[in-house]
DNA sequence: GTTTGTGAAACGATTCACAGCT
DNA sequence: AGCTGTGAATCGTTTCACAAAC
């Protein structure tokens, strides 16, 4: 089942959320089509892939909603919850804090660092801001499963070399630079600056 | 000139910052094999993502930093600033406005808006957050070129619509939904909830 | 009759490899 | 000799189209 395109597992986490909205609605079953639409994107390819993974649907009928959205999940890994380390308490890390999104989908925040000893101590939606010399002591002691980076870039590698050195396998990254991570660690980088650049280029070419 | 992948685009946005890095640092010229390892691709590939703009490298020599850089600028339409309505003013949207990055970048917040009454008439970094009811009036007022969304999912289709109506042609988009718009109107969606499942696949799957 | 699941075809992006310039 | 620029080859993804299942 290996060597899934990043764009499939992107697009079935998209199916989700739509199953999720039909669930809410009460539809018993859905089509590929109608999945396709909802997402902007074709039948042909919802069915090519859901069909890297196992055949879930009837012909003639479509999808059962809440065999597909199990199956899913399944798939994806949701059906655990992640033990997330936020590093970084700026503004960004803040607001992530808060988000419900996280909590919502599975993934809790067990842990918050900063270097800044006007952070550190403070409290954060119930966690207290550590120093980020305890970092190594931390994830020692608590199994984590991912960190997410609000660092500055400067601090992003050195940090990131930190949390890999202590067993963590994924990183989501929100300091806008490049992370240079052994093979078996996923990396996402969200790079704020280069969406505007991707918007502005197609503003100015037109 | 049409046509050139968005993959191509985010990489040129890349290759930029690492010039901008190189010229810190006072290096005078740059081979296509050293921003790729810089970028973590080929050196094939730097030289294919420039080739769909023009030559701007000397054989045997390399590329001049400073004007590739400008290049580079004047392709991704970085040449100016753009004025930027933020719609949404709780705590992304908050983190946001506050992120220099943005203004570094050439992106100026213009104004803010919420439909929150507590929100409404506070002070964001020197601007007011104005009632969402005065969206088509400030548009109509001063010129704008994107709109950043930061409402909740339920909110945004419509929010977006509004924005669309007044002729904004770029869009910012954190609400975790699927924007439907016109052709000639750019989305980019920040999707966390989706970054975090394929990340969370990732663990799953290996 | 409807809709899936999937090989095959079409398309698009990346990599190769080398001729041509400096 | 070194490195770019680019057609040609390769690889990966999406779309087509239809037989099989219900």
């Amino acid at each position: 089942m290996r060597k899934v395109a990043d764009s499939t597992v992107r697009r079935l986490s998209l199916y989700l959320r739509f199953l999720d909205d039909f669930e809410g609605q009460g539809v018993e079953t859905v089509s590929s089509e109608a999945l396709a639409q909802r997402g902007g994107t074709t039948s042909a390819q919802v069915r090519k892939d859901l069909s890297f993974f196992g055949s879930f649907g009837k012909r003639g009928l479509g999808y059962y909603v809440p065999e597909l959205a199990q199956r899913l999940r399944q798939i994806l890994g949701l059906g655990r919850r992640y033990r997330v380390v936020m590093i970084g308490a700026g503004k960004i890390g803040s607001a992530l804090v808060q988000y419900r999104g996280f909590t919502q989908r599975g993934f809790d925040i067990v842990a918050i660092f900063d270097n800044d000893p006007a952070k550190i101590g403070t409290q954060w939606n119930g966690l207290t801001v550590l120093p980020i010399d305890r970092l190594e002591q931390e994830l020692k002691a608590q199994q984590v499963d991912m960190a997410v980076l609000v660092t500055p870039g400067e601090a992003a590698q050195s940090v990131a070399e930190r949390v890999v050195g202590q067993g963590v396998k994924a990183i989501l990254n929100f300091a806008p630079v490049q992370l240079n991570v052994p093979d078996d660690v996923v990396v996402k980088t969200v790079n704020l600056a280069l969406e505007l650049e991707t918007l502005s280029y197609a503003l100015t070419n037109r």
